[in-house]
This record gives C-alpha cells, structure tokens and sequence, in this order.
DNA sequence: TGTACATCAGTGAACGCGCGTTCACTGATGTAC
DNA sequence: TGTACATCAGTGAACGCGCGTTCACTGATGTAC
C-alpha cells in the first residue's frame, strides 16, 4: 500500500531515544564545553544508566564524531539556505556572511566544536572534510560572476593551488577573495565568541559589518 | 656590600623548582592541551608526589591562571620587542603581525590558551585584561601617524566607544584600522593552527602575507 | 663553634569523585509457525 | 488465536583509572642565642 520503506515501532523509538541523546548532549556541550561531554552524565539526565547508551553510540567518541558531523551539516544547511534564498548574486557574499554569524552566535560552543581548539586525541571524522569542500564551494559561487578587482600575486598562488576548489572552475581572483572572506569573517567571529570584545566599548557586530561591506570592493 | 635584595638558597631553589613545575606544565599543554593540564602528571614527571606542588602553587586554576599570565606577557613582550626594534613607523604594522604570527607557531597551545576556546568554569585574571589594552595600545601606536585613508561609518563607532584604547588619543580611522588589523590577522592564524588548511593546496604563510599587505591601503 | 628551636619541602595515606567501558543478566517486545 | 522462540533495550555490579585536594607526619635546612 506504502512504499515507504516501514519504520517498526521499535525502529522510530530508537531513533527517537538516539535523538534525545544528542540533544542532551548538545545541551551538556552548550553549558560545559565539548570536553566535559560525558555519557555517564547524559544517561542520569535521561534517568538510564551508562551502559544503556552503548545500545546507541559505540562509545565517546562515536557521539562526539556524530556531534560535529551534525555541527558541519548544520552549517552548511544554513549557508545552503543564504545562497538559495538570494537570487541576485550581488548580495550572495553579504547574506552568506550574516548566515554564518548568525549561526555561530545561535549556539557559540556549536562553532567552536568545529572552529575552535582541536579536541586532543581527537581525529575529524573524514566526512568533515567533504562538507567543508562543499561549503568552500558555496562560497566560490558566491564571488563567481561578480565584477572583478585588480589581481593580486596571491591570486596565482592560489591557481595553481586550488586542490581544496575540487572541480570548480573559478578563477585566481575568485579563489582569493573567498578565502580572505572566509578567514576574515571567522577572525571577527572567533574572537566574539572567545570573549575578547568584552568589556571593549564597541559593537561587535559594526565590527562585522563592516569586514562585509568591505568585501565588494576588496 | 650588595644592594639587591638578598636571595638564599632556598628562595633560590623555591624558584627553581617552580619553573620546572610551569616548564612541565607548558610541555604537557603543548602536547594534549589546556584543558587535559594535570598537577599528578607534572608532579609525577618530576619524581615527586601529587601534593608536593601544593607548596608551590595552591592549586590547578592557580597554575592555570600564571601560565596563562605568562603568555598573555610573552606575547606582549613578543609585540613590544617588534614595535621596538623597527624605528620607521611605515612598516610597524607589517611588523607586528609577523611577530604576532611568530609567537602563535611557535606554540599554538599557547596561542589557544589564550585566543582559543575558553576553558569551561575558569575565569581569566584581571591582570591579562590590562596586557590585552596594552597590546593593542602597542597596536594604536604602530597605525597612528600613517597616512589616512577615506573615513569609514565605523570610525565614528569606534571613537565613540573606545574604552578599550584606554588614554590613546587615536583618531577613529586609527582604531578601525588597528582593530580590523587585529581580527584579520587572527582569521587567518586561528584557522591555521586549528588544521582548517591542512589538505587545502595553498600556503597559509601567502595568505597571510596578502593580509598584511593590504594593511596599508586599507 | 655549638646547641635549641623554627621553618618548610616533601611524603604517603586517604577521601570522594567521575569517567569510559565490559559483562552477565532480566524482561519486554516482536516474529514465525 | 496461541504458543515457542528470537531479538534487543536496559540494568547493576564491577574494573581500573586518574583527578584535585586534605591531613598528619618526617626530615632536612636555616636561624638565634
């Protein structure tokens, strides 16, 4: 009758306690940091026990590869979104910009999972680097088709260094600006987000704002 | 016969052997990082036992809050040294970033410690806020007197609010262009010692560089 | 120079804690005939 | 519809670990007379 393939009951109840696990991790992460994730606290807060999680995550470390898989889904979701919903291309850097800050002060532990310290003794699981690929691709489209400004030395560099570019055809001019974009927008943001502008004055998201504006004439 | 201060033995060897323990310390911070920072592990490194350190230092955030002091300094001195050395001021920006970036590589634990993520439950010490206005005091000084270029809508932000530039008569131009200097240079930096490049083609070092060079005509 | 005392670095045992992880198990839920 | 079996979520005890920190103590070093 359905060609869905059918979910058992037991199937939507798994996915469904793996889910709070997540979320109760994210929350633990939000408050303590990644590096006080612990399962043995989230399965008190679920009033399990600890080895009940193991019926779901291999262990530590399978959660937290999850997490940041997760985190770097997320983002690129929501950079996805920026880029679609803009039909104009001359706006698509700026809105890619706010789509970025917006998400990583939504939930700054979330950023810094992916953006911040390296957890020790910890390897990103290798689909991290494929959705990184495809965010940096977002953003070549971004600059792809603007007008473009003097050309820089760095701009043959990057030409002829473009292995992180993966198929994409755009120019040394279009790699360079949306690599310093991207570094500069996350210079702002990380050091937001680390708390180096408290207790400064000014506001931050001026700040912001004007790396961006700055990004059409650079 | 001598005026300086009188230094016995035991002061002598009450240093020492606290520097040995910060020594440790940093090592072990080098390798899996601040937040895995071990008293019982530098204690055991160094053939005593656990509670032998408590003579020295009255616990782990104590540690923690001198070593993160010492970079804070380190960093400071690293700047200064930069400001110093370099009399024509043309190039005194172009300065401090390479020693800004110097400092960062040579230890990118101790980079983190104090611009990466924030360690959860630990406050940072009053004094690392007053190292942080005088380096970017060291930056004021390094923008100020350079040729000007067009004024931007952030300028008047900035003069505005700008507590953190402390007694510095900058013009607003002057503190944009510091602080957009300052968190430029730490997309970069921050992005490499987090191991976004590695696999990415380029050379973050021309990156970098290109940063720098638009310092000038920014 | 010698003796009595004070200082203080370091020890070892102990406390209480939380962690990740394993293991044999109970008991409920689903499946096959 | 009913019975026999398989699946599998969750438990509780246990292991071994390392952590920060306290406490009463030993023994060496320094100080005062």
């Amino acid at each position: 009758m359905d060609g869905q393939p059918a979910t058992t009951p037991r199937e939507r109840y798994r996915t469904q306690i793996s889910a709070e696990i997540k979320q109760r991790a994210w929350a633990q992460i939000a408050t303590t940091g990644a590096s006080a994730l612990s399962l043995n606290a989230i399965a008190k807060q679920m009033g399990m026990s600890g080895p009940a999680l193991y019926r779901y995550f291999a262990g530590r470390d399978e959660l937290l590869t999850e997490l940041i898989g997760d985190a770097y889904r997320s983002l690129a979701d929501a950079l996805r979104d920026a880029a679609a919903t803009h039909g104009g291309k001359a706006d698509g850097p700026a809105d890619l910009a706010r789509a970025l800050r917006d998400w990583a002060l939504a939930d700054p532990q979330r950023y810094l999972l992916i953006y911040g310290t390296p957890i020790p003794g910890y390897h990103a699981p290798a689909e991290s680097t494929h959705i990184a690929r495809s965010i940096m691709e977002l953003l070549l489209d971004a600059f792809d088709g603007l007008p473009e400004p003097a050309a820089e030395p760095l701009d043959q560099h990057l030409a002829a260094h473009r292995a992180w570019a993966g198929d994409h055809a755009a120019s040394g001019g279009v790699l360079r600006r949306a690599l310093t974009f991207w570094t500069r927008l996350h210079g702002v943001i990380s050091l937001q987000v680390a708390g180096h502008f408290t207790g400064m004055g000014f506001d931050p998201e001026r700040l912001f704002d004007a790396e961006v504006e700055h990004l059409l004439d650079q």
